[in-house]
DNA sequence: TTTTCATCTTGATTTAAGTCAATGTCATCG
DNA sequence: CGATGACATTGACTTAAATCAAGATGAAAA
């Protein structure tokens, strides 16, 4: 009994994941029995770049960055992923060592899927490999995204970006709070803290935004999305 | 029998492409049924961006890069593809509309491959799901490697990244032949000409290349990788 | 050949963002 | 409670790369 309820509270955790969903009962408790269960605190490293390939991981509860560190040690994260989303993907398809590091941002708890063992399960599973294939679509969708931030905006452009994305995943109009802290902000929009900080102290000053710690008040949500889309000129 | 022959023709020209490898002939065939055969002269423009989904596009022949624009109309390209090579994969599977421009490079033979048809193909056919989400996975790996250059690398590392890259490419150990103008060269780097131009001269100065027009000789190909690798700092 | 046009190079200058250094803020812990 | 340490801000300065502006090169067209 005990492991049947454990079966099915495990059913019920995966089948709210996006990648496994549509997937009939049956085939959740394929993906159950190949699932291992990781459990990390806050900062822990999941694994580093050059590491050879442990397999793909979805995120149960918690929070994990990935990110590539420089020669002079700058650190640039390629993404940050909550619960439900899912790391490592490609990894299993290329067979290459992990190309990035990873670390928990919060007290994680992943589902690990080993390499083959994946593999099989998925070319075995036309719905799951067409959850997977639409899931891959979108990150290359947000690398390509993020490729036009880096090259072609200004640094006040991609916090509005940013900021507009945020306001969009929040739901909210005029106020979003940053999910991560300022200096991994930086990180994300590729620079670094100190010109962040000048930059939202900037904008203040033209009264685009409001800074309240970590809550960020839109004052000027149009002028906000104006400046999302341009690279510079302006007031 | 010509209809035989040109089928025949057309097996021999998608069986090379990687996407289709080792797909039995029968799918093969499936697979031409949806195919629409496109050509285009150097320089056309085959999608833009913000245009509906039309479907996924391989290379039979010719070159076709795939840009995002600035407001300003500086351009960043995400990637150049090359006759075996597909691209617009993602599209199809998120649905939403075209994220970038895609123009040839050279004289172009394309095979499009309509949304709702190779959606049906690609579920009906685990092989075909794979192969994709391999090539997938390389996609995301190039554009993580992109987006590493260009926050964390300056251009001359990122010019020697490349350099490096083409020799690899090319498999030769000494000399590089440029594959595009400098100017669209720059563009893939994420600089300017004048700058790309500069950047020649300086490392053409340090003895690391010579240049002569596309042909790029490596003087000094440990110290080319060195400086891939490297910030800055440096003689 | 000479003209034309695109591509590329070089120079002078500006500018956005990085670096280095100091100081401020705040939560937590001993 | 004051002290420690992470995180954030501000200031002075440097620097890589963009911009603006001429030229140079070279290939194709007249």
């Amino acid at each position: 009994m005990d492991a049947k309820e454990g079966m099915e509270n495990f059913i019920r955790l995966i089948s709210a994941i996006p990648l496994f969903n549509g997937l009939p009962t049956e085939q959740l408790d394929a993906i159950r029995r190949i699932a291992v269960e990781k459990r990390y605190s806050k900062g822990q490293t999941i694994f580093s770049e050059g590491d050879k390939t442990t397999g793909f991981f979805v995120i149960v509860e918690g929070r994990v960055k990935i990110y590539k560190v420089s020669s002079e040690g700058k650190e640039q994260i390629l993404h940050i992923f909550e619960a439900g989303q899912s790391f490592g993907e490609a990894t299993v398809f290329t067979g290459q060592r992990m190309p990035a590091n990873a670390q928990t941002l919060a007290q994680t708890h992943l589902l690990l899927f080993k390499r083959n063992a994946f593999v099989d399960l998925v070319s075995s599973n036309p719905s799951l490999a067409m959850n997977l294939l639409g899931i891959m679509s979108k990150k290359l969708r947000q690398f390509a995204a993020q490729i036009e931030n880096l090259s072609l905006k200004e640094i006040p452009a991609r916090l509005a970006s940013y900021l507009v994305y945020l306001s969009e995943e929040q739901g909210t109009e005029d106020a979003v709070v940053l999910n991560v802290s300022k200096g991994q902000l930086a990180s994300l929009l590729g620079t670094i803290p100190e010109t962040l900080s000048r930059i939202f102290a900037k904008l203040s000053g033209q009264d685009l935004i409001r800074v309240e710690g970590p809550k960020i008040i839109l004052t000027d949500r149009d002028g906000i999305e104006n400046l999302a889309e341009h690279t510079k000129d302006d007031a």
